[in-house]
DNA sequence: CTGTTAGCGCCTTCAT
DNA sequence: ATGAAGGCGCTAACAG
């Protein structure tokens, strides 16, 4: 059994009051009960017992995290930048993934209600805004990557979705391609709208017109819309994934296809993951500050949790996101241009 | 504020041991005040407080895990099987990571204590699993991928290694290969220092000379150790990284360096990662069972949990694995036997 | 069957 | 400056 404060008091020899005074230091104590106490402190290696602290009301230590899965490399970073600030916060992380029906996400949450001082959400599907809008736990709340909605009472963290695919159709124009195809990502994400949204728009300004492809957050996603890809006439002599994954699946294809890249077709890809450096080619990409981005939730709902009665406005920041151009992209042959 | 049971004993006009009674059916109520509890709770969306349900002794639903980092493929799988697992047994998960030094790990094991009904721990440094053993949270322990010591008073989870490797290297070896190259893990790794002994034993037991390079478990560690590799003389016919990553660096130095995969070298890794399926070439590598093993630790733990004065004793499971061959291997090449 | 009571470990008035 | 007592929400004996 581990040890109480009665048991402290006891070998000290004083009352649980005055242990609980020094080590809160709520108020005065005298140097020689102190040094009593403390000792017996480290004798008996005594910690509060968390579960005492929050049936208090005090904090528990714990930030919440709900995220839809917790498979590939984006929300392994993101995992990592939050629990790196967490750490930094003296907090713990408390992890609950497959939320992406509204009715999970609302037992997950209430799951964690009263076990958390605050919750991180990242909710792409738009439909479990809703459920997070419902969700009264009371304790900070702050999403990421998230359709905004200034009903909501919660910061929420984006990056610029629209603006970077925007720019990456851009530099793909600049280099001299016209034809730019674009494999979607999951109709219902917000996320993938808005990255389809940059497409459309650099396309449109360019006086382009716009192909889409059906296609996914995946490799396998990727992969199998390359055959739609290969199957056009004339063929694109650029693609845009909806992500690194899908992006990746589509070089797979494409060299299984025995249809070089960039050779003979510009692959790039969104989020700028860290394998993405290392793939064959060297991935172009757009690369999201993903652990920054968790890493500054995570500190703004600790200074939530610690604020008073003070009502600071809910924000919404967009994170700056920067084409990074590697070897998948080459400019467009003047030949190709038909 | 939310609910408690007095709210609901006054609104059902009940006590509140009637209330518990008929939640927990510890003992029997008569059908209209159960109905009229239910009711109650119903209305008033009332759950228990976790925290004082942990304060009597309960279990608190939580899982806690104990990761050296939560960054890469590897663990990601990882904790989406352990995820997967405790959501079946209606658990949560605390994560906890970065804890590769005994000090840190100590008190991240400290702070998780009491507020989880068991732990999982995936150390492969050997280090720190002196600092596990200290431990006496009370709680049962899992250890994941982790070198097996008797005394240890917990169940280990591990796959093979040692076996792994060896049968990749005498999957080259049938192949034609005689110049074998291996770059190593992380020296203090206990899994690390396992696939080499595989390496070594399977080379030696061909009679074959063992060509090992310091390397580690990046990408950036395999695309370093790729230098050394091709300033050998005569060069290797085949190299195998110490995991997936560092094969994948590996291979991205290669074709940096113009030297073709497999055409002039085979490379493999280990560990079976989603990725390596869409590489280009596809990696030859060792599938290991990620999340079916976390899975596992999840479920034993769990029943661990709530296992009586069951004095089962502690089991050693270890996974069996499987090579896959891919494309980036392929038969030696005759000639190049010098 | 059901209501009352005593804690679980701790912090916080309230007295002293 | 310090000890005693109340209570956070709940379950588990106790009485009826």
């Amino acid at each position: 059994m581990t040890a109480t404060i009665h048991d402290v008091a006891r070998r000290a020899g004083v009352s649980i009051s005055t242990v609980s005074r020094v080590l809160n230091g709520s108020s005065p104590v005298n140097d020689d009960k102190r040094a009593l106490v403390l000792e017996a402190v480290k004798a008996l290696d005594y910690a509060p017992n968390p579960a005492a602290l929050s049936l208090l009301g005090k904090r528990t230590g714990g930030i919440g995290v709900l995220l839809p899965f917790v498979t590939g490399e984006f929300f392994s970073e993101l995992l990592s930048g939050l629990d790196e600030a967490a750490q930094d916060a003296g907090r713990f992380l408390v992890v609950s993934t497959s939320h992406c029906r509204t009715e999970e996400f609302r037992r997950a949450a209430r799951a964690l209600d009263k076990r958390v001082d605050a919750l991180i959400v990242a909710a792409p599907e738009t439909e479990s805004i809703s459920a997070a809008s419902i969700l009264s736990t009371g304790v900070p709340v702050a999403f990421l990557n998230t359709r905004p909605d200034d009903a909501l009472e919660a910061d929420v963290f984006n990056f610029d979705n629209y603006g970077g695919v925007r720019d990456l159709t851009g530099h793909l124009q600049n280099e001299g391609h016209r034809r730019i195809a674009y494999v979607r990502g999951p109709a219902e994400a917000w996320d993938a709208q808005e990255r389809v949204r940059g497409y459309r728009d650099a396309m449109d300004h360019a006086d382009l017109e716009a192909t889409e492809i059906d296609g996914g957050y995946s490799r396998e996603a990727g992969h199998a819309a390359a055959a739609h890809l290969l199957a056009m006439s004339p063929r694109p002599t650029a693609v845009i994934g909806a992500n690194d994954y899908c992006a990746l699946g589509l070089m797979s294809a494409l060299h299984q296809a025995n249809v070089a890249v960039p050779g003979e077709i510009s692959v790039c890809g969104f989020d700028g993951l860290p394998s993405t450096g290392y793939t064959v080619p060297a991935l172009t990409t757009v690369h999201v500050p993903i652990r920054e981005i968790g890493a500054r939730a995570v500190r703004r709902v600790v200074s939530r949790i610690n604020e008073r009665a003070d009502p600071e406005p809910y924000r919404h920041e967009v994170a700056p996101v920067t084409v990074v151009v590697r070897d998948s992209t080459t400019p467009a042959d003047a030949e190709a241009l038909t």
